[in-house]
DNA sequence: CCTCTTGTGTTACATTATAACGTAACGCTA
DNA sequence: TAGCGTTACGTTATAATGTAACACAAGAGG
């Protein structure tokens, strides 16, 4: 993961930052393509993989697509909530609540290993404004 | 969604309901086309629609596949156990945890609508068992 | 039988994701 | 800086997932 990763990691990075919301990796190809117009869908994804891995993005499964994390809550299970209006994510974190759901996975003797946990809806300013279709 | 949806319905939950972990799109596809060759994607995407509306159907979102529900929790949102090395599928009923995490992203005024509550890790005997990759 | 509604099949395509492989860039050692 | 091994990249190709649009057919109701 030698240093050309990195900054193709960094660039990916850095466009994910730039946005509000989340992007589709495709999305984020186009992006990139703007000033490195030979990258292509396999070097995103391996940089999304490797980004994904340490933490420092996140995947969407509820929408296929990737967000920067905002905070330091690196390795520590993050709950996702989704605008469904606005695209808007915002991440929380929770320690003891994923420790509650690994406890009821685990009554039958499920052993958690990773959640995925997002929850959608209207973010703040959507549902006070009401709807913005 | 009269008669012929109902039925295209019950042909895909009862396909669903024979097996053990989650099917993909394709694969049911596949498997319902033994019976009926003429069937399309299109026509299993909209009868996967209705049945998770009205709650027969998960769909994973983590893996893009679809399962039966088992229980009649139908209409509670469910946390979902899903073993990565034998696929099998098990589902958990705890609303006082969704109303948690709902509480937690409420924190900043986000009106939670649907959750996505999907834990991956092993089964009883597949951890028991060891490895069965 | 005729018509209206509704779901279907078909076609076509969009979107998301990855396998395979040769090559170019890098990193190290000398 | 030359040589060599490693690693990530670009390319190509394709797999997998999902949906828009539209004409047609099946069933419901008069």
């Amino acid at each position: 993961m030698s240093d050309r990763s990195k900054k193709t990691q960094a660039a990916v990075l850095s466009v994910l930052r730039g946005q509000r919301g989340a992007m589709s990796a495709y999305t984020l190809l186009d992006e990139l393509r703007t000033t490195k117009p030979t990258i292509s869908a396999p070097t995103i994804y391996r940089a999304l993989a490797a980004l994904t891995e340490c933490g420092q993005v996140h995947r969407l499964e509820s929408l296929n697509a990737f967000i920067a994390c905002k905070d330091s809550d690196r390795d520590q299970g993050s709950i996702l909530s989704i605008c469904d209006d606005c695209g808007a994510v915002e991440e929380s974190v929770a320690p003891d609540l994923l420790a509650e759901l690994s406890k009821v996975a685990g009554q039958s003797g499920f052993a958690a290993l990773r959640h995925v946990v997002e929850i959608h809806g209207q973010c703040a300013s959507c549902n006070r404004g009401g709807a913005q279709a």
